[in-house]
DNA sequence: GATTTCGACTGAACCGGTTTAGTAGGCACA
DNA sequence: TGTGCCTACTAAACCGGTTCAGTCGAAATC
């Protein structure tokens, strides 16, 4: 089957191929009964622009980039990043982007992937995911002067744009709530070390710990996966002095670990209390179910595809400041147990 | 930044354009002497040749499209695509093909991203998911011709080629083992009903059913989400004659009917057997753990991937068959508690 | 009535590759 | 010495859009 070309409308109408391209593109040059004719035609003979053709003579490819950089097996389990994307979507396709995705095996291979996909001219812009301290992709990007969103922040995002959502709130949120319940030996189970919002939850627990007055308040490093929460966990319950409430920064990392504290014979949330960062349907399907921290993460991808959109129109962006999450109290927290 | 072009290495090479591309692409008509120079000075240069100008010239894209037509909050919680993605994502960077996603709301809207796809020559084939019986997108994409592989089966896919598990095979297995346990009451939470490997699940559930002289075997359509998940289950339990086993078309939704059996006082595997279809990370983090049907689904992604590249290349291919889910016993099942 | 202006449109260049047709030069063979 | 053939290239067309520089006729201006 031939696919129809400006040319062929042309031909039909009688008209050269730069008054079809005026006509189809809201471009002054035609006269109003004209433009309507060749619209005409054109949605009769189903023509679609060659997205190839429009790249190559006018100015974008249509489409945006994500590269995603996780080992498979994580990022199946991770609800985020489809939340994320489908987001991400919904504000592309309305305005006819196109989004290409790829999975990278460090972050070497995604600064390769970029300079690529700015070289081929593949894509207008990307997003950034899993921000790191001192991110070594954000001055690529820069360079290469590829309209960029960073997803995570704040800072270290160079003058990229960004959107980000205030985690060092939410965290001190759920520890004072954790406090008032009466608790005063906490435990976090955090996620990835380096990524920046790692450290930030790390930093603002710490000092949050210290304003509360807390009795202990230590981090133990994991790496998303529900063995890694696992394992945190009974490091963390099998010590002396042992916290009577965990948070952890997934929800995968929490539901493991309250597996593990059922198996130690530990009630939840009489003898401890866990509270998941990330809100997924997964949070409701546990018994008990589990206290989250949730926020509208298909919003937030939404967020950052107009930023990104806006960005590639040149337009003057700056760091947008999503909603902060929120706790959402389950049947996972409760006061401690007097000890 | 100025994009290098074969132009500028024709120009330092002291060649015609013809000439580089020729050497850069492996044809002959350029002695190996030239050749190397010129790669040479390409790497130097950073050169990527621009993929509209290559799609525009040439035959492909260089790109294949996906598009998944599930609500948001389905598409977060299955890890099924995710990892199916991650698969093929594997075999297409290789060949550095780009993976187009697109995210629709309904089968229409589906149809008409394939005719736009194709109109715009951006994508060069298409993975089909959820294959339906009498599928309306499979005679859609045979009128376009446009290189499909359908992920799912058999049957139903039309001149279209296949990637496909023993779905029926596999369910026979695990009903098989229940039967050795000693079950003979047993229900089935199934996926969306609609969808091809529902119903292949369906009627051999049923057929096992008659075969094994079970006294029950009852199937309850839901949509994949724990909610439904639970609610089925719950109908399931309250009834009269309950199950003693009960096989869910997820492991979401598994994960849920635990839940529910140990909110309404049921011991598993003890009261009740669980087995869970999808073998992700989730379902050993459960207590106590889910047996569960799994397979490789990265490696089914990267079969699909290879068979729409022989596609693409116009190799004739046909079905394939992928390994048959395979049952991991744990501790979610065991033989009935005696009535 | 001559000149300017403007709207509506055409023709051609251009984007950056691939590919086809053509050519120059070297060598073998009669 | 001429013919044929091969290798190693070049020039130019082509893909399908966008866009720039004109052209043409009619209306507006003086």
């Amino acid at each position: 089957m031939k696919r129809p070309t400006i040319a062929d409308i042309a031909r039909r109408a009688g008209v050269s191929k730069g008054a079809v391209s005026y006509a189809l593109n809201g471009q002054p040059g035609v006269s109003e009964a004209t433009r309507q004719r060749i619209i005409a035609i054109a949605q009769e003979i189903g023509f679609n622009p060659n997205s190839a053709a429009r790249a190559l003579s006018g100015a974008t490819a249509n489409a945006v980039g994500l590269a995603l950089c996780r080992p498979a097996r994580i990022l199946g389990i991770e609800p985020f990043f489809m939340e994320l994307i489908s987001g991400v979507e919904g504000e592309l396709s309305a305005r006819s982007y196109a989004l290409t995705l790829q999975v990278v095996a460090d972050p070497d291979a995604e600064i390769a992937v970029y300079r690529r996909w700015w070289g081929e001219r593949r894509v207008d812009g990307v997003f950034v995911c899993d921000l790191r301290v001192d991110d070594r992709r954000v001055p690529v990007l820069e360079e290469l002067q590829l309209p960029a969103v960073v997803i995570g922040g704040p800072g270290h995002t160079g003058t990229l744009a960004s959107v980000w959502a205030d985690d060092a709130a939410a965290l001190v949120e759920t520890m004072e709530y954790l406090v008032a319940l009466g608790h005063r030996r906490i435990a976090r189970v955090g996620g990835l070390p380096g990524l920046l919002h790692t450290e930030i939850r790390g930093k603002a627990f710490v000092e949050a710990g210290e304003r509360l007055g807390l009795e202990q308040s230590l981090t133990v490093p994991s790496d998303y996966t529900g063995e890694e929460g696992a394992r945190a966990t009974r490091r963390l319950l099998g010590a002396a002095g042992r916290p009577t409430a965990i948070i952890y920064d997934n929800d995968v990392m929490a539901i493991a670990g309250l597996a593990v504290a059922q198996e130690m014979g530990l009630a939840v949330p009489g003898d401890l209390s866990i509270v998941a960062w990330d809100d997924s349907a997964l949070c409701q399907l546990t018994h008990p179910p589990l206290t989250a921290l949730g926020r509208d993460i298909p919003a937030y991808g939404a967020h950052a595809a107009r930023q990104l959109l806006a960005a590639i129109e040149g337009r003057e962006i700056g760091a947008y400041q999503d909603e902060t999450a929120h706790l959402t109290p389950r049947g996972s927290t409760a006061a401690p147990s007097p000890a």
